[in-house]
RNA sequence: GGGGCCGUAGCUCAAUUGGUUAGAGUACUGGACUGUCGAUCCAGUGGUUGCGGGUUCGAGUCCCGUCGGCCUCGCCA
């Protein structure tokens, strides 16, 4: 239908004929010539009808409008002189048409795809085919697809070998909640997609396959952010006879793959690694941005020393004080500013309060609570924050998990608010030696922080009896720009050793059993020593895209409430398919 | 489940903080125009202020509920 496409044409096509398909992305009527954007995903291409084409040409071209769909055959012009458009790859020429077909006419749209005021998001996903029209999206879908043809690419030649597993699973029993498919044939029984691969993959290093990879989707029903979809994408990938060591390599060289391909930017390998007691100290988080410094400052044993009750009291109950250095942004920061911070510590972090001190210019400490201390202990308190004029200082007196919460929020604020970044910058590191478990103080028991599966560090093998608390796991993530990218472990590949995580964690043998006894069995037939990590392709798309939301980097994305407004999925359907499945709606009574 | 922001013309927003007939830009419709490129100029159409209730002489504005979108804590790796 085409000979060109509207992205393409340049000078040396000058004088040859072309024919172009495309949306009419805008169109201006002059009267006597019609001047028309011609819109595809490579580019626009401006077409001209005249009167040399004849009257009924330029009459038909007039009443195009927004989004009509077209097809124009004619000559290749150079622009009249000063007319060439310098924003247009395509500027220097023009279409000068003689025939114009119209393949489709557009209702008026909602919203148009160059429009400079977004419309509602609610509108864009509704519209969605609108919205994909944007080359913006267009962008983000065309460097989705170059990520995964990457990530495929490098697997390929490193003999990983990729296998497709089951969407149809069983429920297990930890993690997060699972999105249930009935069975008809087996009434009153449920497959459960998966939340990841993770147990096929480790059946597929039972069987010998060595390297496995796969680009799989995950589905989990837990509540939305504007990171985490219900269903979303991992790079899935599983290696035997690896460590920790080994897979990060592996993903290392991923990375610096990506990065030169697709950012221009060079990785020193290999990516800087750090331990996730060393993020939670120096971040208050186990995915801290390293685009920037202002670290926490302990100053717990500071406080364990002042007349402020707030700080004493807080260290002498097991907390801690710690705070960080806003550097210079004490003109910033209004009283008004610091109380609405004060406001996000408390409400969203339980912390009861935000004490703050601004650096005068003799170096002295002002603050509401300033006549709580000596001027002496101020001193102190300024060195060891390293405080200078128009520094403002924020602490957080509280239990440890608080702090670190609270301070990684206002650390993750602070950094944008004060712009200690730039919005390019991309910065890549390895959170190592996560804990094997969490203490789940409302069911009392011992919950795994990454997966039952969870290889523990060898030299705390025995932690796991005597204080599983400091038992850490062969555990890493992938860290871009304080968000976690991926995650991954090295595996259990002893039944015995597997049998005693689970007792510790409370699942009994029978449960076990029914829920994950063919890994254990398969454990028994000799498996391999073997690890893997799954990267969020979804998030890594974001992040590469220096995009916020990750639902401009899925083609049809579901709302906060996991609903497609497009397809207005979850629908209702048929009594007689409930009635196949054996299945009936309770009515939904309110506050059950 | 909790906290917060938002909802006014097809779209993006305004409406002097409770006051008379709810405006602008854009889109759309009609007209003018042969060098525009966010075309321009003239004219016009377009409103259940998300929905329901309440307070008031009077509600887009205040209150309660509800629906929807977003951010966030919990949740989730």
């Amino acid at each position: 239908m085409r000979t060109h496409t509207c992205g393409e044409l340049r000078s040396e096509h000058i004088d040859s004929e072309t024919t172009l398909c495309g949306w009419v992305d805008s169109a201006r009527d002059h009267g006597g010539a019609v001047f028309l954007d011609l819109r595809d995903r490579y580019g626009k291409t401006q077409v001209v009808a005249s009167p040399e084409g004849g009257l009924e040409l330029v009459e038909q071209a007039s009443r195009l409008r927004a989004e009509d769909v077209v097809r124009v055959t004619g000559r290749v012009a150079a622009r009249p002189e000063g007319t060439a458009n310098p924003k247009l790859a395509t500027g220097e020429i023009e279409v000068r048409i003689s025939s114009l077909e119209i393949l489709n006419r557009s209702k008026t749209p909602p919203f148009s795809p160059g429009t400079t005021d977004l419309p509602g998001e609610d509108l864009r996903l509704r519209h969605r085919y609108l919205d994909l029209r944007r080359p913006q999206l267009q962008k983000t879908m065309i460097l989705r697809g170059q990520i995964i043809k990457t990530m495929r690419d490098y697997f390929a030649e490193h003999q990983f070998i990729d296998v497709e597993t089951p969407v149809l699973g069983r429920s297990t029993p930890e993690g997060a909640r699972d999105y249930l498919v009935p069975s008809r044939v087996s009434p009153g029984r449920f497959y459960a997609l998966p939340q990841s691969p993770q147990l096929y993959k480790q059946i597929l290093m039972v069987a010998g396959f060595d390297r496995y990879v796969q680009i799989a989707r995950c589905f989990r029903d837990e509540d939305l952010r504007a990171d985490r979809q219900p269903e979303f994408t991992q790079l899935d990938l599983e290696m035997s006879f690896v460590d920790a060591d080994d897979v990060m390599g592996m993903i290392d060289g991923l990375m610096a793959r990506l990065a030169r391909d697709l950012l221009g930017q060079e990785l020193s390998l290999p990516l800087p690694r750090m331990t996730y007691q060393e993020a939670m100290e120096r971040f208050g988080h186990d995915a801290p941005d390293l685009r920037f410094g202002m670290e926490l400052v302990d100053c717990s044993e500071l406080a364990a020393q002042c007349e402020f009750r707030v700080f004493r009291e807080a260290v002498e109950s097991g907390g801690r004080v710690r705070g960080l250095n806003a550097k210079s942004a004490a003109a910033e920061f209004s009283r008004k500013r610091i109380d609405e911070l004060t406001d996000v510590v408390k409400q969203d972090f339980g912390a009861k309060g935000l004490a703050w001190f601004r650096v005068e210019a003799d170096g002295k400490l002002w603050s509401p609570i300033a006549k709580n201390f000596d001027e002496a202990w101020l001193a102190r308190l300024a060195e060891r924050m390293q405080a200078r004029a128009g520094d403002l200082l924020l602490f957080v007196a509280d239990a440890w998990s608080i702090t670190c919460k609270a301070l990684y929020g206002l650390r993750k604020r602070l950094g944008s608010d004060l712009k200690l970044y730039s919005p390019g910058t991309m910065h890549f590191s390895w959170v190592v030696q996560f804990p094997m478990f969490d203490w789940d103080a409302d069911q009392q028991r011992w919950v795994a922080m990454h997966h039952p599966f969870t290889a523990p560090c060898n030299e705390d093998v025995d932690l796991l009896e005597t204080d599983p608390s400091r038992a850490r796991a062969k555990a890493y993530d992938l860290v871009i720009n304080g968000s976690e990218a991926g995650g991954g472990t090295i595996r259990i590949h002893d039944n015995v050793q597997q049998q005693r995580v689970f007792d510790l964690l409370g699942i009994d043998a029978e449960t076990a059993r029914d829920r994950f006894g063919f890994l254990l069995e398969s454990l028994q037939y000799g498996a391999p020593p073997h690890g893997g990590i799954a990267l969020g392709i979804d998030r890594i798309v974001m992040l590469f895209a220096g995009l916020d939301s990750i639902r401009d980097c899925i083609a049809f994305p579901k709302t906060q409430r996991a609903t497609d407004l497009m397809t207005e999925a979850p629908g209702e359907v048929d009594r007689r398919q409930l009635e196949e499945l054996g299945l009936r709606v309770l009515p939904i009574t309110d506050k059950r």
